[in-house]
DNA sequence: TGACGTTTGAAATGTTTGTTTGGAACCCAG
DNA sequence: CTGGGTTCCAAACAAACATTTCAAACGTCA
């Protein structure tokens, strides 16, 4: 038996690329669900019948393209915050500086190799709202780690924040961003014609991070810090 | 010619009002092109025909959830907005009280007949993430005016905010408020098992209200406030 | 060179989608 | 009771979908 599972000959690692891209543009663009192998095959200039030979099937190719782009971002977010903790020496961390670990390597994953990985940005944003049942499925499994690693900073550099009160600011903080990198698709409702780039990855970071800073510090609204035993009080207005 | 569509006999109001419910729940927890109209007669126990009898085609149906949806949500956040400006004669109205009138009638809503518009509140967070055209067409109509009111309402309150700023700002806001509305669906990734009710909407009002004051009123990075002549800086880092 | 594993191609598979059809059932006016 | 408009239903429709099949083409090693 000659080459099992070798690097292959011809163009088959091109073939498989051409896939991982069109189908990582197509995504972005058109979500998960909505993306047909035929377009995404049209795209890459490959058969139809190579998806399902190279990766199994479409759920397969969604969660490679998923994993092989969260991976990284993860990992350089969890390895910033590593930094600033070790920086810190069991001090709490400051705030601006976790939420910059949190948001900036997005930024930096956008333009890593070439332009590829702008668009991962956008693909993130339309994860998170994702109806398909694989989505949410495996979603968690990149994410946990990172929610328990960010949490913990912001418990420690928050000490007057309840667990529950941290809970939702984490809630709106992942809100605000994931909403801001999923593209231009919602953007263009909220502004008028005179706005910035919106594509310009770095102007949304560096307008993000005070936001959400000022977000999470906010005082708490009835010095109800420790949320007691009241659930919350239905009256309205 | 007896009786031009005249008010049906047997219960044809209620199969199109079991359509009506039936798609607006499964469009909540599933999205809009997902939702197949199998599903939707399935839940609603009509007739498959019934869908395209009743309202003519699939996106018709869509757009009539949405509309009958949208339409009293933002009115009443416009309302609200009338009356805070009507209160405040010219001057500016603070800035938690225009959050409030954007992010409350929202919950208030939530709980008006039944609890149908719980259910409307995630609707809501999904279309702002769809990638079907005609969603992106018709949902601008609705909010466009919305927009363009507190804009001006949130440019009066915050005078040291460039539009660009705000225009930001802004985004980031109603991506917070429509990521928490979108509900449970990611809202399980970053919560310990420990969390409070997330179904209760109030909940949500009451700690993202004081989370998004403080976000944008928070100082400008950069002391640029003012905003000059030039468009923005297209160079990055 | 010849044989084998790997990759590709065109076509067909079976399923699911939104929509349409023709007739039965129904209600109410004439 | 009868006719016409309205509603419902079972079935069929065409299109799009993911997936499978099988033979041809290719590269590599013996």
């Amino acid at each position: 038996m000659p080459s099992l599972h070798r690097a292959p000959t011809k163009g088959s690692l091109e073939t498989k690329e051409r896939i991982f891209d069109a189908a990582e543009a197509l995504f972005m663009d058109q979500g998960f669900s909505t993306t047909s192998l035929r377009a995404i095959t049209a795209k890459a200039k490959v058969n139809l019948a190579a998806v399902n030979y190279h990766f199994g099937s479409k759920e397969a190719l969604i969660r490679e393209v998923f994993d092989r782009s969260l991976g990284p971002l993860n990992g350089a977010r969890m390895a910033q915050l590593d930094r600033l903790e070790a920086a810190a020496g069991g001090n709490p961390v400051a705030i601006d500086k976790i939420v910059e670990a949190l948001v900036s390597p997005a930024l930096h994953v956008s333009h890593d190799p070439l332009k590829r990985g702008a668009t991962f940005l956008r693909l993130l944003g339309r994860a998170l709202s994702e109806p398909a049942e694989y989505m949410r499925a495996f979603l968690p499994a990149h994410y946990r780690d990172v929610v328990v690693r960010f949490r913990r900073a912001l418990s420690l550099a928050l000490p007057n924040l309840s667990e529950a009160e941290l809970t939702w600011r984490m809630h709106f903080t992942f809100g605000a961003m994931a909403y801001s990198m999923a593209g231009t698709d919602a953007v263009e409702l909220f502004t008028t014609p005179d706005d910035a780039g919106v594509d310009d990855a770095e102007a949304i970071v560096q307008r993000l991070i005070p936001f959400l800073v000022a977000g999470l510090k906010s005082p708490t609204p009835k010095s109800r810090a420790t949320r007691s035993v009241e659930p919350s009080a239905r009256k309205v207005a």
